[in-house]
DNA sequence: TATTAATTGTTAATATATTAACTAATACAA
DNA sequence: TTGTATTAGTTAATATATTAACAATTAATA
């Protein structure tokens, strides 16, 4: 028995989830003239002072022909920078600029007042197990839990 | 205590389990000449013979400006065809050609062999307890519902 | 009935996703 | 060292997402 009815397959599911949560989080990227992408990139600068474009893109999903562009206008809007590694110089850093680090105290609040109310018609264990289930989804190739025969 | 770590934050969970999934669906896809969204489409409609648009970009989560062109460019290749109403001129209704249904039975066996990969590995309770979350996140707006329901 | 409001679908402009091909720099092996 | 493979990032072509504005039709109302 496998998928009977599309609308409550598991893609499906998830699709629906995110669009209904996103478009909360968009109106208040909206107001600071960030796209959802940009302030992917921009949120995890606040948490990495540098940060090469590979693993830009392995944090924020974002791929790597995309990030091109989307790099490009937040430097555009001065809120980041490139830097050429000295090491390796096929490796480019970005970093946040002054203006691109004070979005953080803006921004933060207001995204945790609609992530707390997401969150909050959850039991701790009804979360737990949705992040859970979602932790391995994402780890279904990582993780080989099924046979691993040699020959 | 709000959002911490933007890796473990639920709209990143939820990108990156999709982000794991749907590139092994695509691969199916694309040996039938679809895209994703050209798919839900035509999945959409095997379940109903006679749909109108709007109610096409409810069921696919297709926003109705990408419908268009989509629906077009499934026109072009002939598996769906247009039809407007004749009670109410405002509405077109999008039916399956003879070959679009013909690839349900082409498409659905492989498709529903992923998803059993998929699904394999979780218990019959955890993968309830995923679909229930999601479908606790996707109906935030509309109603608290307690879990615990189902047969 | 005339006017207004709401619905359905479309077009337009810009941003991003997907896939493939490509360049430059580095690592590596014969 | 030379040749080759690998890695990091980019460009290109096409498809889709997002937002706003719009036309046509129908519904609602004074």
């Amino acid at each position: 028995m496998a998928i009977q009815d599309f609308s409550q397959s598991l893609p499906m599911m998830l699709y629906r989830a995110l669009d209904e949560i996103m478009p909360k989080f968009r109106c208040i990227f909206n107001e600071f003239a960030l796209t959802e992408q940009q302030w992917r990139i921009l949120r995890v600068l606040w948490e990495h002072d540098k940060i090469t474009l590979g693993r830009l893109s392995d944090l924020t999903l974002i791929p790597s022909p995309s990030l091109v562009g989307i790099v490009d206008r937040l430097i555009k809007a001065n809120l980041i920078r490139r830097e050429r590694s000295d090491t390796d110089r096929r490796m480019i850093f970005v970093v946040a600029t002054e203006e691109g680090r004070n979005l953080e105290a803006k921004v933060m609040p207001r995204v945790n007042e609609i992530y707390k109310e997401i969150k909050e018609p959850f039991s701790m264990q009804q979360w737990g197990q949705l992040i859970d289930g979602l932790d391995q989804i994402s780890h279904l190739n990582k993780k080989t839990v099924t046979n691993e025969h040699k020959e």
